[in-house]
DNA sequence: GACGGGAATC
């Protein structure tokens, strides 16, 4: 490690690496190369035992500095007082800042904004407002700056009081600061928390009109609020935003909001046609598709009445090694039936891939069969079933409508 | 010379 700067930058590295275990095995072997620790060295140490969170250590080094007249920057003090802040140790965080002011060092704007977080975070977000009124009235060298105004919103939003974080994004920009991505994004999570989640468009406007690009987080946190509060119109269009944003949506949140238009759409027949354009292009963009959401597609596509794209996705479905519930086979066969695709129906029930078919799978073709009089088709429908070790409750009838098949019992 | 924001997970 040569001479001691050569250490401190070594020790500094090491901290930036997050390597704060090999940082204090340098410092232990620096007394052996006659090195003696300066200020810097001690700042370095100070970082390290915070990303260690043994915060009584540093404060140990911290009060050593201190009492040598080593001079902590603010930098340091910062550090540690951010340290405490992010584990709610409020007091030992103000006692920090108490030693700062002691010693001649003026704490920072960032002084301030770790100690407001932190007040926020254990939720005493009152005193973290007042210490921003505190700020923009007493001090004449410090003013408040977008991280203040953000981590009081942040902390306003936490707590179901959007309405006052509002306020302080309106104020923030009147003292002519510019909020940024974070900002606005504090505010969706605050109403879509608070169960309003529409009025996060009216925040996705201003942002755009205000030349700050949303990014994912600002998507996924606004869709994920609409779609808890059942605002599924609005979600679809702010997936259709997202899109066309140019931002992938994550399987998971396709998928969920899939099944939420699959579901509303069975109510409101307008929506059918948007559940499955959105499903075809999840299919076609290679989207994993769930399980359950091919089964809710499928059942909608059924409500529709649109009885071959239902098939088609179920044959689609077992290709991509699912087996449909067979609730669903059944009443596709059934439809399938209905409008006398029997063929269609039967060489489903054929497909090897299906596995094992419910009875009530055999009870549509039996019956559709019977239905039509052809009684060795019924019979042999039946005879699979048996094999398969399943016992439909439908028996093969023959023209006279006489069940020719004793039930077992 | 170093120190400060945000989301969800069917």
């Amino acid at each position: 490690m040569g001479n001691l700067s050569g250490a401190n930058d070594l020790l500094a590295a090491l901290a930036v690496a997050r390597e704060p275990d090999v940082a204090l095995q340098v410092f232990d072997e620096m007394p052996a190369h006659g090195l003696v620790p300066d200020a810097w060295t001690f700042s370095t140490l100070i970082v390290c035992h915070c990303l260690k969170n043994s915060l009584d250590d540093a404060t140990r080094i911290l009060d050593f500095m201190v009492e040598n007249e080593l001079s902590p920057s603010v930098a340091t003090f910062t550090t540690l007082v951010n340290s405490f802040c992010r584990k709610g140790e409020m007091q030992k965080a103000f006692e920090v800042v108490g030693v700062m002011k002691k010693v001649g060092c003026e704490p920072t704007i960032q002084t301030y904004n770790c100690l407001i977080k932190g007040l926020c975070y254990v939720g005493r977000v009152e005193e973290a407002y007042e210490m921003l009124g505190k700020i923009k009235k007493e001090s004449v060298s410090i003013e408040p700056d977008i991280y203040t105004y953000t981590a009081v919103m942040d902390g306003f939003c936490k707590v179901g009081r959007s309405p006052e974080a509002k306020e302080l994004l309106d104020e923030a920009l009147e003292a002519g600061l510019v909020p940024n991505v974070v900002t606005y994004n504090t505010l969706f999570n605050g109403y879509c928390k608070e169960g309003k989640p529409v009025k996060g468009f009216g925040v996705l406007k201003l942002m755009k009109e205000r030349d700050c690009t949303p990014d994912r987080i600002s998507y996924i946190t606004l869709i994920h609020g609409l779609l808890k509060w059942g605002k599924i119109r609005a979600a679809l269009r702010a997936y259709k935003e997202m899109v066309g944003d140019g931002f992938e949506v994550e399987e998971r949140m396709s998928n969920t909001l899939l099944r939420a238009l699959c579901k509303i759409s069975w109510k409101e027949r307008d929506l059918l046609d948007d559940a499955y354009q959105m499903f075809k292009k999840m299919r076609s963009t290679g989207c994993a598709i769930d399980e359950s959401s091919y089964g809710f597609i499928i059942q909608t596509l059924s409500v529709g009445n649109r009885n071959e794209e239902a098939l088609f996705n179920m044959e689609h479905m077992m290709t991509m090694g699912h087996s449909p519930k067979m609730i669903s086979l059944a009443r596709v066969l059934r439809a399938l039936c209905r409008e006398g695709k029997l063929g269609k129906a039967l060489s489903v029930l054929m497909d090897e891939r299906l596995g094992h078919p419910s009875k009530e799978v055999y009870n549509v073709i039996i019956n559709e069969f019977n239905r039509q009089g052809r009684w060795l088709c019924a019979c042999n429908v039946y005879g699979m079933a048996l094999k398969q070790g399943v016992v439909p409750e439908k028996k093969p009838e023959d023209a006279k409508g006489r069940v020719s098949v004793k039930s077992r019992q």
